[in-house]
DNA sequence: CTGTTAGCGCTTTCAG
DNA sequence: CTGAAAGCGCTAACAG
């Protein structure tokens, strides 16, 4: 690629040429009525000219940003990780930048981050949101301004922005019926503190298993923690001071199930003979745990695409409320060591 | 925020007040040469009016993208997620904005990056190098520009863009010693396939503590890995096919440390009272293993925040080779059980 | 299929 | 301390 002294702008290529700067402005943009043959020329000359668009220019033209924000809880995942590629790739191909944030999980933090992207002029927006966030007033400034907005992953249900999610409801009861399957009567549910959407609806999952199993269900057996990868004797006290022991255990997710995992085992309890454990989301932990551990896999580059997509519809006018409103994506359950009684 | 029904430009601020758009701008700009009172005046009015400044029209004029570009080999770690947060801190408050993009650890990737950064314009690259990237040509074109580039933990040391980094031979000494101090007379080093920068010197680090120590050093004794979660058999059966069986393992990092604790385990070897084991990172999964992982900690997120500082330093001309050319940053040993033999 | 022209909203000399 | 005016590089009517 060369790189010449000065930058080179449609009018040294037109001059060039000896053509105007508005073709070489459509032959650059792949216009259809300019012939294939000018086409090619300019495009051989900005090539070799060492041209490069000047988008500051285009996008004040145009009036937009070419931006999309994406803001997330925190990127220290590798499901979080998958899903930037698979939205990168996607909007990249669309010819769109992307500027991501982290929330931390706090609503301060992504009413923070929210504001920078609306003064920012992003086109677009694409968010998981925050487990502290249950509204979504914060996003007003978008929709007024008709700025497209897609939720994903954690999506609250009464916004009528569209969101990409898995059934978690679904996932949730499968893996409670297989706790009940290896033999499991006393389950309990680890989760979060408040019961932010995806957890609403884990909890719903769990408490539907049960009760289409004959077998009672009430808050006792509901537990809160921070579902960090810290605190395992904290946690497994709570379940040892259970008026019952329990025999299975359904946290919310994996590094919680991991937690419990280590903190059972350090009081002597065998997983999965005393207790079995599940956990949700597949991390990359879930095999380092021992047992390894029973979980619900999906996948996030999918869910990066798919999310982009409904994004580019949106801007594109293309957005179709019937199939695009609410997307969920397949979620499968894996089982491993920490839930298998029989073996 | 009010959101007015059409953009609010400066000259409607400048009409509402009765000024010139260039007062407006300037008071906006905190310009020393506007009255305290005009100032007030004029920032109250835009935020009043739901102002918000077109970024592509100052920019344009500018002739900046007001952009950093962030390219790592990924993402999912917490270390990263820490880093980047540290660099979005220092980055945003300078006004700037921030594209990230992953390499996923391959040349081919990191330098379709490149290109793309570079054709964004960019007004500066903040860089930690992919596994496979032995040279930095791929960023030639910003050099040539006089964009300024900043690498982070990943350095290449002849590149004559400033780094930022830990003392790996050090830390890798240090973790070494430790081993040797807990009674290890055979330690293998199990790194990368190809010793790219970091890796080399977390080698040399070890190589030097077993000569100072008087404990023969030879290549037989550094064995490949791929450095993931997964994996843990093949790597123990590359251990214990050794003439000898070694007493100590150092990791180059934690998912390979991880990886062997549970590959030895699997083989009924005892960690640490027949083999210790010692990674590097401090990554959560140094926790969950059984038993914990001794390792090295380094803040991520000073490390972002040292970037992007001396990324700014460097667009702001204040820049001072002698000092920022090369910032090494502190990182610890931190000991637990997997090296303790005489518990 | 190609050219002319105006203007996106801001910053910055230069002039008062 | 404030104003007038030019222009950053591109796109999109409109006109041929």
């Amino acid at each position: 690629m060369s790189v010449p002294e000065k930058e080179i702008t449609i009018y040294d290529i037109a001059r060039a040429l000896d053509l105007s700067p508005a073709t070489v402005s459509r032959a650059l943009a792949n216009h259809a009525a300019i012939s294939i043959k000018t086409k090619k020329r300019i495009q051989e000359a900005a090539q070799a000219m060492g041209y490069r668009t000047n988008r500051m220019a285009s996008n004040l033209r145009k009036k937009r940003s070419n931006i999309i924000g994406v803001i997330v809880p925190r990127l220290n995942s590798s499901f979080m990780s998958d899903v930037l590629a698979g939205m990168e790739k996607v909007l990249n191909q669309a010819g769109y930048n992307i500027i991501i944030s982290q929330s931390f999980e706090t609503a301060a933090k992504e009413i923070t981050n929210a504001q920078a992207m609306y003064n920012n002029r992003v086109d677009g927006l694409l968010v998981s949101l925050a487990y502290e966030s249950h509204h979504t007033n914060h996003f007003d400034a978008f929709t007024q301004r008709n700025i497209p907005i897609v939720y994903f992953d954690r999506v609250l249900k009464d916004d009528h922005n569209p969101g990409v999610m898995i059934d978690n409801v679904k996932a949730a009861y499968a893996i409670t019926e297989h706790l009940i399957k290896q033999g499991c009567r006393q389950i309990v549910h680890v989760t979060a503190q408040h019961l932010h959407s995806v957890y609403k609806q884990r909890l719903e999952g769990f408490k539907q298993a049960l009760l289409d199993n004959s077998m009672p269900f009430s808050y006792d057996m509901v537990l809160g923690s921070d579902l960090t990868l810290s605190g395992s004797t904290e946690i497994a006290d709570l379940v040892m001071n259970l008026p019952t022991q329990p025999d299975g255990i359904f946290a919310a997710n994996d590094a919680c199930a991991v937690n419990c995992i280590m903190g059972l085992k350090e009081k002597g309890i065998s997983v999965p003979h005393d207790i079995a454990v599940a956990g949700f989301n597949n991390d990359p932990v879930a095999c380092i745990s021992e047992p390894k551990l029973t979980t619900v896999n999906y996948d996030g580059y999918a869910m990066g695409e798919a999310s982009a997509r409904v994004l580019l519809k949106r801007l594109n006018n293309q957005y179709d409320a019937t199939t695009d409103k609410e997307v969920i994506l397949p979620a499968e359950l894996i089982i491993r060591g920490s839930t298998l009684r029989n073996k």
